[in-house]
RNA sequence: GCGCGAUUAGCUCAGCGGUAGAGCGCCUGCCUUACAAGCAGGAUGUCGCUGGUUCGAACCCGGCAUCGCGCACCA
């Protein structure tokens, strides 16, 4: 390849180039059949109403690296994408839209609602699936899936059934949390605690024997309508005597009796608690143990219903206030208190839940969670495996003391619940009491009913109406991870090859929402954990440290800053800030320019790639690493030998940190050693070579195209290398450079190669030391230079001073990259006693370590500036020798630190002390 | 209330027993034919506070403080 790069990268059409090759050659779409060990792993599917925000960046970005680095290492991988049905957001918009027109969804009827809905889903859908695109995701978009379609829908009827046959689903009536705006039951984990500024209203009730009043006091008037009890604790003196005795329940004048109960707390308040069991969750349990009847006195819209009398039709709120006016009114309020307390929000609606007695379908969760527990607490390791491991105690105590999950939804966007009332029962209605059976389909109901209800005193036939609620999202999500794979058949050939799951990757917030349903359902069905490994990540925080969400309106679209720098950038910007241990990380961002100075400088790195490559095509003289082969190691210079020793290590470590999630480490040092070894040091080291003198004639022009080739073949070997190794993390850009470098055709593919092997012999930690010591050198003279005012392109002569042989050996092999990196006008190495013996001229001087580096010239120089240097350098030579011959001088350092460490610190007294020496000498030649 | 995490250079974060590092920003000099989205050089820290363990602590242990998160929740 002899084509000129452009230059710098242009990353817009590039990566939309690389995604569409690699879509349709189905670079990504796996053969079950194939070889190699199987690797998958579903995508946490988004919402399908949503469109794509940093989190699903920060996601992808991590999957696609584990992914894309184990396709690499020649396993048979899957990447599973698709989104979700989002019951009640979904549901929520629509009616929305509805409402603006001024109708509602009884109005279009079940079936053109859900029409409407996936004419919806269809249209807004796509958004954020072409958004997961531009990320260059590598999955299998042939098995995109959707929690509603037909495989998942059949998925989650046959878990129903299976758990509805195995007693651990069941129907019935409980207090639930009711959203009053969704007009549906959630579940626990839907609802969120706000703190909230109320009030404390303490009421008077009087005993029924006239003898006075009792006290209670409520955050929530309104309820004290459906109270039939007030508690106090059974071991309060100042009621003992009261309980067993009536209250008359002021405004209804019920009469209601007062009861002991371990619940109350008698230093609370007055101690004593009005009971309301339909209407708080406390009070439910309290009701149940004293056998307290349940009074409903609120509708399912938040309103008061007939059992509220003369409240009835009003609001929950203008109920409350409508309450506390009528107990004044009959002088029962004894006072109003500020009170901030707790209120349980609906998380989708945004409204306070109301604990409502209403009949709804259950999972009956316990024993799901043992299998989990037992599954983690094995002896053969933990299943899953946590990544950070703390996580999975999270996990384990949310399983623990687990309440049972409601799972049916007054929705109809979504899975129906696979039940049939026989309505013929209960003359055509469905109540609270009508018989069901639950079946697959509605001929299987009706054979099942017909079983159970026809013959005997049933000779009608029977009619069905199926239940007209539907799942909780979650129950469709928690089966996703066999559900996509083909289950419930279990011979599909993706179930048999990819489950269970190789990682899951998400975020914390979803441990319980999602990974434990996961767990829990997978065990019920496929008897094993549904992924070995869960990695958690943190969450992307804005640029103040908060929680980035749409309502907050702080959100960071990733769309802008792929255009601005980039998917690559983004995505390398997003695992390089990856802490190992899963923290949150913070997304710096400038809001007036849409700029962020992390994805700059990551942008800033695939440009250093990419004019490292072209830098490589403009002097690989039209050859690719193939063509060139592997150099002869006889031919390799130091800087051969030292840069491939690096490659081998670098290539060992980062395997092993991509391979144990270490990501965000695997991105630092690819982007160090690339950056700092490889284009600092070794391309700077390689132009000298790489260029032949024309002048050159005979064997010397000989020997210089014979290193050339080498410098060719260890520049291109490097390169090579190093894109492989990036691709995780950089996927469309390590795709155009390696094409650009291989010269392969656009249907072979980066991707799809193999990890490169470890070049075991290249490895040499003696040869890496001495390396640093002679970058060292090279260091201490440019900053001679710089201190003394040399102009940049001016050459001086250059002295090397020290008295250790492998050094000065080092120094003199390479002194011919020396004499280039520091513009020496000459160069020599000289031991000690040879330099004693020099003429005593003048000279610039700096000391480091055992190594004095001399400029010997006069006159052009800022001499004040070197002697400024020097005497820092006594100072900090000094500043060592003090602390550790203070070190050396504790007895007790030297009796019990271990004889390695003594002996470093000796050594390196000996060296500060012949640092110190040397340096005031030099300071002593520059005179005063 | 119970639990978890964080606290290191101006900013974002690594380091997790042998006396502190990176990127960005900052200062100086360079358009040196890969790259000014760059090169070379430079400055910068009582490692939150406080006890303890240790020859030695940013790192281990105890307490405290601040910030953040999760779970539970008293009417």
């Amino acid at each position: 390849m002899t084509e000129a790069l452009p230059k710098s990268y242009d990353p817009a059409g590039t990566e939309s180039r690389w995604q569409q090759a690699w879509e349709s050659s189905g670079a990504f779409h796996p053969d079950p059949a194939a070889q190699g060990e199987p690797f998958s792993v579903v995508i946490p599917p988004p919402n399908v109403t949503g469109s794509l925000h940093m989190g699903h960046a920060f996601n992808t970005a991590l999957i696609d690296t584990i992914v894309r680095f184990q396709r690499l290492r020649g396993k048979n991988v899957l990447c599973l994408p698709g989104t979700d049905h989002a019951s009640i957001a979904v549901q929520t918009i629509l009616e929305k839209q509805l409402k603006a027109e001024g109708r509602g969804k009884e109005d279009l009827g079940r079936e053109a609602f859900l029409e409407k809905a996936w004419a919806w889903k269809a249209e807004s859908g796509g958004t954020i699936v072409g958004q997961l695109r531009r990320l260059g995701y590598s999955v299998d978009w042939q098995r995109e899936r959707f929690t509603l379609d037909s495989g998942c829908s059949v998925a989650v009827i046959e878990a129903f059934n299976r758990l509805h046959e195995q007693g651990l689903i069941y129907r019935g009536e409980y207090l639930v949390n009711w959203c009053p705006a969704s007009g549906s039951a959630v579940s626990d984990l839907e609802v969120e605690m706000q703190e909230v500024d109320g009030h404390l209203w303490h009421f008077r009730y009087p005993l029924s024997s006239g003898a006075g009043c009792l006290e209670v006091a409520t955050t929530r008037p309104e309820t004290l309508l459906g109270d039939t009890a007030v508690a106090v604790n059974p071991k309060d003196p100042r009621y003992a005597a009261l309980v067993g005795q009536t209250l008359t329940l002021p405004l209804v004048g019920r009469q209601i009796p007062i009861v002991a109960d371990d619940h109350v707390d008698a230093d609370f308040g007055t101690g004593c608690v009005k009971v309301t069991p339909a209407h708080d969750p406390n009070d439910f349990a309290i009701g149940q143990r004293h056998n307290l009847p349940l009074i409903t006195v609120m509708a399912k819209d938040g309103s008061m219903n007939e059992a509220a009398g003369r409240f009835a039709g009003l609001d929950r709120f203008e109920a409350r206030q409508a309450v506390v006016a009528a107990m004044e009114a009959e002088g029962c309020l004894a006072r109003v208190e500020e009170y901030r307390h707790s209120v349980p929000f609906s998380d989708r609606g945004k409204v306070p839940v109301e604990p409502l007695l209403s009949t709804q379908w259950f999972v009956r969760t316990e024993p799901l969670a043992a299998r989990c527990r037992e599954a983690l607490a094995a002896a053969a390791g933990s299943d899953p495996r946590f990544v950070p491991q703390r996580w999975s105690k999270v996990y384990r105590d949310w399983l623990t003391d687990i309440r049972d999950w409601c799972i049916s939804r007054q929705l109809w966007w979504g899975h129906r619940i696979p039940a049939w009332f026989v309505v013929s029962e209960t003359g055509g209605v469905i109540t609270d009491n009508t018989p069901y059976v639950v079946a697959r389909d509605e001929s299987e109901a009706r054979a099942k009913a017909e079983a159970q209800f026809v013959g005997g005193v049933h000779a009608h036939p029977v009619v069905l109406e199926q239940d007209p609620d539907a799942l909780d999202t979650w129950f469709s999500s928690g089966l996703w991870p066999f559900s996509t794979l083909g289950w419930p058949d279990e011979q599909a050939a993706d179930l048999a090859r990819w489950y269970p799951t190789s990682v899951l990757v998400t975020g914390f917030d979803i441990i319980f929402f999602w990974v434990a349903r996961m767990t829990m359902l997978a065990g019920a069905f496929t008897g094993q954990m549904p992924f070995k490994d869960v990695y958690i990540h943190g969450l992307v925080r804005d640029e103040q440290n908060r929680k980035m969400s749409k309502s907050a309106g702080n959100g960071i679209d990733p769309l802008l800053l792929i255009e601005r720098y980039g998917a690559d950038a983004l995505r390398f910007a997003l695992v390089r800030e990856v802490a190992g241990a899963g923290q949150d990380i913070r997304l710096d961002y400038d809001r007036k320019s849409d700029t962020s100075a992390t994805v700059e400088a990551a942008r800033n790195f695939a440009n250093k790639l990419w004019n490292a490559t072209r830098f490589a095509l403009m002097n690989l003289g039209g050859e690719t690493p193939a063509s060139l082969g592997e150099p002869d190691p006889a031919a390799l210079q130091l800087a051969d030998r030292w840069i491939l020793s690096r490659l081998a290590r670098v290539n060992r470590e980062t395997a092993e940190r991509y391979d144990s999630y270490g990501l965000g480490e695997a991105a630092k040092g690819l982007y160090e050693f690339a950056w700092n070894e490889v284009c600092d040091w070794t391309i700077e080291l390689l132009k000298r070579r790489l260029q032949v003198p024309v002048n050159l004639e005979g064997a010397a022009r000989k020997a210089a195209l014979a290193d050339q080739r080498t410098a060719r073949q260890v520049l291109a070997k490097l390169l090579g290398e190093l894109l492989v190794m990036l691709h995780p993390l950089l996927p469309h850009l390590s795709e155009e450079l390696w094409h650009g470098l291989t010269g392969e055709p656009p249907e072979t593919f980066l991707a799809l190669q193999p990890w490169p092997a470890v070049n075991v012999a290249a490895l040499d930690d003696d040869l890496e030391a001495s390396f640093a010591e002679l970058i060292e050198a090279i260091r201490v003279v440019r900053n001679l230079r710089a201190v003394a005012g040399l102009k940049p392109n001016q050459s001086a002569p250059v002295r090397f001073v020290t008295g250790r042989g492998e050094l000065a050996a080092v120094l003199q092999e390479a002194s011919a990259d020396i004499t280039a990196l520091t513009r020496a006008e000459s160069l020599v190495v000289l031991d000690p006693a040879a330099a004693e013996a020099a003429p005593g001229q003048r000279a610039l001087a700096s000391v480091s370590g055992e190594l004095q580096v001399l400029l010997p010239i006069e006159g052009l120089v800022d001499l004040d500036a070197l002697r400024g240097r020097l005497e820092k350098d006594i100072a900090k030579a000094d500043r060592e020798i003090k602390g550790l011959a203070g070190r050396l001088a504790n007895p007790n350092f030297a009796g019990k630190a271990p004889p390695e460490v003594v002996a470093e610190c000796q050594a390196n007294l000996a060296e500060a002390e012949a640092q110190a020496e040397l340096a005031r000498r030099r300071l002593a030649d520059l005179g005063a």
